[in-house]
RNA sequence: GGCAGCGUAGCUCAGUGGUAGAGCAGGGGAAUCAUAAUCCCUUGGUCGGGGGUUCAAAUCCCUCCGCUGCUACCA
C-alpha cells in the first residue's frame, strides 16, 4: 500500500498570514491529511517556515532583532497559530535548520557536478550606506519614462514599465535613502533550466488528467514562453551558504536564493522531524528516497503564484540531481480568496488575519466556511454576510441543531440511553440506501481532492438526517406507539455517530464534541468502512448518552456589524 | 502594453455541444423534539454585448465591454 507525504506551501516568515495564505495551502492540506489518517493510510504531513531572503531581513530591522531572533520568535508564533487552526502538521520546521542547509548544499554540489549550474557575472547595486547590495525592488528613484519620483528599480508603479535600477534617475536606497549606490559586477551561479524543457514537458503532459487545468496552464505558460536560466545565489547574509567546492572559488559570502532552498525545506523538515524523534536517517529516506517511486504517492498544496516555483523550479532540482528524489505526484493548486473583490493586504490592513481570526469564534467556523468556499475553480470572495449566514446555517442549524435535538429528546424521552426496542423498516432503508450514496460521494470528492463539492455532499448527509427525523417523527409516535419512536431514536443517536466520524478531517474540534454526545472519542476518528445498514445499528442498546452544550453558538447581528466595522466592509477601500 | 483567469437566478457558485442547476435569500404550507432550529412546495435567469461554426452553443471560434491577477530576483 503506497504512503501518503503531503506538503503545503510554506508560509513565508514576515509576519501572521492572513486567511487567503491560510485556504490555499495549509488549511487544505490539513483537510486531506486527516482524510487519509481517518481511512488507515500511513500518512506524513509536513509544513516550515520559509524564513530566508530580503523581505525577512528588512522585518528583522523593523522590529529591531536580530534576523535570526526575529525568525526563531515568529516562526514560534506561526506554529502556535497553525495550531489554534487544527493544523494537524507532523512536522512544522524552519527552512533555516542545518539539515536544510546540508540538503540545499548537497542538492547544489550534484547539480554542479552534473554541470547544470554555471557562473555569469551580473550587474547588482551596492550600497555603501548599508554596506550591502540591494534587490532592484529597494532601489528608487525617477522614472525615465514618466518623470515619477518613487519609482522602482523593477518596475514603475506608475506608469507600470519594467525597469533596470540603472535606468533609474537619481537613484538612492529604498532603505536609508542613500545615494552612496553603485553599481558593481557580481559573480552568481545560475541553474541552466532551458536544458529541461523536454523532460519537463514530458512530465506535466504525463500528469493531464490528474492535475487541475489551473496547475497545467501555468505550467505549461512557463514552458511555452521559454524557460530562462535562472540565478540560485545572492549577495545576502541570511541564507544558505554556498558551499566553497562549487563556483569556480567566486561564492564566497554569497548565499543561496530563498526560492532555490524553500521547496528543499520540505525534504529538510522531514528530516528535522525523524532527527527530533531520534530516529534514523532511513526514516525520512523512506518517504523522499523511496525504493520505488509508487511505494510514496505525494501531494503538494498551494495557491496559484506558487504553482512555477513547484512543475518548474524544484522538479528541476530534482531531476537535475541524477538521484531518485520523489517526484510530486499530484499537485492541488488554489486561486485567490478576496476580500469583498479585492485583495487581501497586509500593509492595508485590508482583510482578515489567522491571530484575530481565532479571537472571533471557532477555528471551525472557519474551517468550513473557507473550505466550503475554498477557490478552486477560480477566486472566490470573502464578506462577513456571507461567512455568518453559511456558519449559522450550516454548521449551528444544520448539524448542530441536529445532534441537539435527537440527544435532548433521548434525554427527555428514553432515559438518555440507546433504545432497542423495534426494528428498521422501510424508511430506515431509504435512508441507509441514500447515505451508502452519498457518503461513498464525499468520499470520492475527497480522494479527487474537490473540496467544495466534498463539502456540499457532508452536508447534504446532515440534510438527510434532519429530513428522516422529520418523516420519523419520534416526538409524535411517543405518544402512542413506544417501540415506533424508539426506532426513529436508534436511528438519530446513529446518525450523530456517524455525523461525528465524517466531519472530522473537516471540523475536527466540533467532530470531536458530536462523537463524545455518544462515547468518548480518539485521537483519530476513523472513517466509516462499513456498509451503512450495519453502521448505522452499531450503537448498542442501553448505551448512555450525553447531550453536548451548545455546538455552535450562532453569529450575532451585533457581531457582525461589530465585525464589519473593525475590518472594513464594502466601503473600506 | 503583453499574458492569464473570470463574467450563469438578489447573493455565493456548479454545469464545457443535446430541453438552464445547487445552497442561501424571497413567497406559501407542515410540524413543534430542538440553538424560532427543521421538513415540504414555490417565485426567480433572453447563461456580459454582438457576430460566426453546427441539425443543435452557457459550452467551440472571432470581436467588443467589464472585473481580477501576473509581468521573473517579488516571496
Amino acid at each position: 500500500m503506497t504512503r501518503y507525504l503531503i506538503t503545503s506551501a510554506l508560509p513565508y516568515i514576515n509576519g501572521v498570514k492572513h486567511l487567503g495564505n491560510l485556504v490555499g495551502s495549509m488549511l487544505p492540506a490539513d483537510l486531506y491529511a486527516r482524510y487519509r489518517r481517518a481511512r488507515g493510510d500511513e500518512t506524513l504531513f509536513i509544513c516550515a517556515t520559509d524564513e530566508h531572503g530580503t523581505p525577512a531581513e528588512l522585518a528583522a530591522l523593523d522590529a529591531g532583532q536580530d534576523v535570526a531572533t526575529y525568525c526563531a520568535e515568529q516562526h514560534e508564533v506561526q506554529k502556535t497559530l497553525g495550531e489554534g487552526f487544527g493544523l494537524s502538521w507532523d512536522y512544522f520546521g524552519r527552512s533555516s535548520s542545518p539539515q536544510n542547509q546540508e540538503l540545499t548544499q548537497h542538492l547544489a554540489r550534484v547539480l554542479w557536478a552534473n554541470g547544470h549550474l554555471e557562473v555569469r557575472t551580473t550587474k547588482q547595486v551596492y550600497s555603501h550606506a548599508e554596506k550591502r547590495f540591494l534587490p532592484d525592488r529597494y532601489v528608487i528613484g525617477t522614472c525615465p519614462h514618466c518623470g515619477y519620483d518613487r519609482a522602482r528599480g523593477d518596475q514603475c508603479e506608475n506608469c507600470t514599465r519594467v525597469l533596470d535600477p540603472t535606468d533609474l534617475i537619481n537613484p538612492r536606497s529604498a532603505l536609508s535613502g542613500s545615494t552612496e549606490i553603485e553599481i558593481r559586477d557580481s559573480a552568481h551561479l545560475f541553474l541552466k533550466q532551458s536544458t529541461f524543457v523536454e523532460p519537463l514537458r514530458a512530465w506535466i503532459d504525463s500528469h493531464e488528467n490528474d492535475w487541475p487545468n489551473l496547475v497545467l496552464s501555468i505550467a505549461r505558460k512557463w514552458l511555452d514562453e521559454g524557460l530562462n536560466d535562472r540565478g540560485i545565489t545572492r549577495d545576502l547574509e541570511w541564507g544558505v551558504p554556498v558551499p566553497d567546492d562549487i563556483g569556480d572559488g567566486l561564492m564566497k559570502g554569497k548565499v543561496f536564493y530563498v526560492w532555490f532552498d524553500a521547496p528543499i525545506e520540505y525534504i529538510g523538515a522531514t528530516k528535522e522531524w525523524s532527527d527530533a524523534a531520534g530516529k534514523p536517517d532511513s526514516e525520512w529516506q523512506k518517504w523522499w528516497r523511496p525504493e520505488r517511486q509508487s511505494d510514496v504517492t505525494y501531494v503538494e498544496f498551494m495557491a496559484k503564484d506558487n504553482v512555477p516555483f513547484h512543475t518548474v523550479g524544484f522538479p528541476i532540482t530534482i531531476m537535475g540531481s541524477g538521484e531518485n528524489w520523489k517526484l510530486v505526484d499530484r499537485i492541488k493548486g488554489f486561486n485567490w480568496l478576496t476580500y469583498y473583490g479585492g485583495k487581501f493586504s497586509t500593509s492595508q490592513k485590508r482583510g482578515i488575519f489567522m491571530d484575530k481570526a481565532l479571537e472571533l469564534v471557532p477555528a471551525d467556523y472557519w474551517r468550513w466556511w473557507l473550505m466550503a468556499n475554498a477557490p478552486e475553480s477560480a477566486d472566490s470572495s470573502f464578506t462577513w454576510e456571507h461567512f455568518a449566514s453559511v456558519v449559522n446555517k450550516d454548521m449551528a442549524d444544520v448539524l448542530g441543531n441536529f445532534v441537539n435535538r435527537v440527544t435532548k429528546f433521548t434525554v427527555a424521552r428514553f432515559d438518555g440511553k440507546v433504545p432497542g426496542e423495534g426494528d428498521y423498516g422501510e424508511d430506515e432503508k431509504l435512508l441507509i440506501a441514500e447515505l451508502d450514496k452519498r457518503v461513498a460521494a464525499y468520499a470520492g470528492y475527497l480522494e479527487d481532492i474537490d473540496f467544495r463539492k466534498a463539502l456540499a455532499e457532508l452536508r447534504a448527509i446532515w440534510v438527510a438526517g434532519n429530513e428522516y427525523l422529520t418523516k420519523a417523527a419520534p416526538w409524535t409516535h411517543v405518544k402512542t406507539d413506544r417501540t415506533k419512536a424508539a426506532v426513529g431514536v436508534r436511528m438519530g443517536l446513529n446518525l450523530v455517530h456517524l455525523f461525528g466520524h465524517l466531519a472530522w478531517p473537516v471540523i475536527p474540534a466540533s467532530a470531536k464534541a458530536v462523537h463524545e454526545a455518544i462515547m468518548p472519542a480518539p485521537e483519530v476518528i476513523a472513517w466509516p468502512d462499513q456498509p451503512m445498514a450495519q453502521y448505522l445499528d452499531s450503537l448498542e442498546a442501553g448505551h448512555e448518552i450525553h447531550p453536548p452544550e451548545v455546538l455552535f453558538a450562532k453569529i450575532t447581528e451585533e457581531q457582525l456589524a461589530e465585525w464589519k466595522a473593525r475590518f472594513g466592509g464594502e466601503d473600506a477601500d
